[in-house]
DNA sequence: GTCTATATCGGGATAGAC
DNA sequence: GTCTATCCCGATATAGAC
């Protein structure tokens, strides 16, 4: 007899192999250069489940970030510490990026194509924008982050947490140098340096 | 009798037609996310006239980056004055990209998608990371620039001036502001005192 | 639940008239 | 040089067998 735990499970594993597929693919080659075709291909089952277990490709898309959603939402910062709150928020930020490079790249690139889901996207990125803007303006306006508009303030460390890691393209330029070791603890201090020391508060 | 100089401009008149199109439709919605019939539509020319006068959707993207390779090659910086020379750098970059928005957009959604088309592109970004990498060198051995990584030191720069521009998906998070002017000198002048002072060389 | 086979659509490129 | 009509391919989604 073939009890419910096992069906279930058989079926979580397809959910889950398609989910790595399309995971691994999308980062590769992004949403729009990946065909439902390769990433059953990748998981190796049949075409036809993509649209079976989530209901089409867009919906996979959205099914694997709802674990990224959720770790969202539900972060905090203690605003009446900026330094520590800029700190933990760059450093939790370069973890998770270290964690879930993937997830973090399409994103990325869903961001930069201003591709029609990214609607149903924002929740995975939006709250973080939210609350690095309420911690630099607790720190300017208790004096210990000095800049002049919270607009380039923001995309200031913005820009530096997104490329916090190393990126492929810029591989030809450090040909030269020995690969360097590469975790996120030692790019989190590096980065909080040289943010900390732009807003002048080293 | 039709001299050959009218024929020309003709032709000049429909490609260039078909450039512009292309370049403002790749910036909105990416290369695999514009088809050719939606360029020829928006330049008011006939499908086949992009293989005829280009050879295909993919050269019409090289053919769209040939101005800024040039502009690119063209670029030297004085590196026994890495301060002065930095500053260059970063004016030349927020103003070239302010001045060709949108093909330093295509370009950027080029490298995020690890496109296949990027090997193409190379002499248009390529060259810039090589400056950057060459004066945050120069001051660092001549003192006036402190970090402890070249990789993270060009990262750093490398993120402040790409996020240089607003982004349109940071627009919720700065709904509430009254709409700020937005100019390249003005944008390159906050991002070289973070960036310098990021580097402790203020 | 999973598969194969297929329907249907939209893509880029091209043949051939003008 | 430019156009229309068409070819051919590869995409997603689905019908229907098992």
């Amino acid at each position: 007899m073939v009890n419910e735990e096992q069906v279930q499970n058989q079926e979580k594993d397809v959910k889950q192999k398609i989910l790595e597929a399309a995971k691994k693919l999308f980062a590769g080659k992004g949403f729009e250069g990946t065909s439902v075709r390769e990433i059953c291909d990748e998981a190796g089952v049949a075409l036809a489940l993509v649209s079976y277990h989530f209901g089409g490709k867009d919906k996979l898309l959205y099914a694997l970030f709802e674990p990224l959603n959720e770790h969202f939402a539900k972060l905090s910062f203690n605003l009446a510490e900026p330094i520590n709150a800029l700190e933990a928020f760059i450093r939790g930020f370069v973890a998770y990026r270290y964690d879930n490079e993937e997830l973090i790249h399409i994103l990325q690139q869903e961001m930069m194509m201003q591709s029609p889901r990214l609607k149903m996207l924002s929740n995975a990125y939006y709250p973080s924008w939210v609350h690095l803007r309420a911690i630099l303006e607790a720190g300017k306006s208790q004096g210990v982050f000095q800049f002049e508009s919270i607009v380039y303030a923001v995309h200031f460390v913005m820009g530096v947490v997104i490329f916090s890691r190393q990126n492929p393209f810029l591989e030809p330029v450090f040909g030269d140098l020995p690969p360097a070791e590469d975790n996120a603890a030692q790019a989190a201090e590096h980065i909080i340096r040289l943010v900390l020391n732009g807003l002048h508060s080293s």
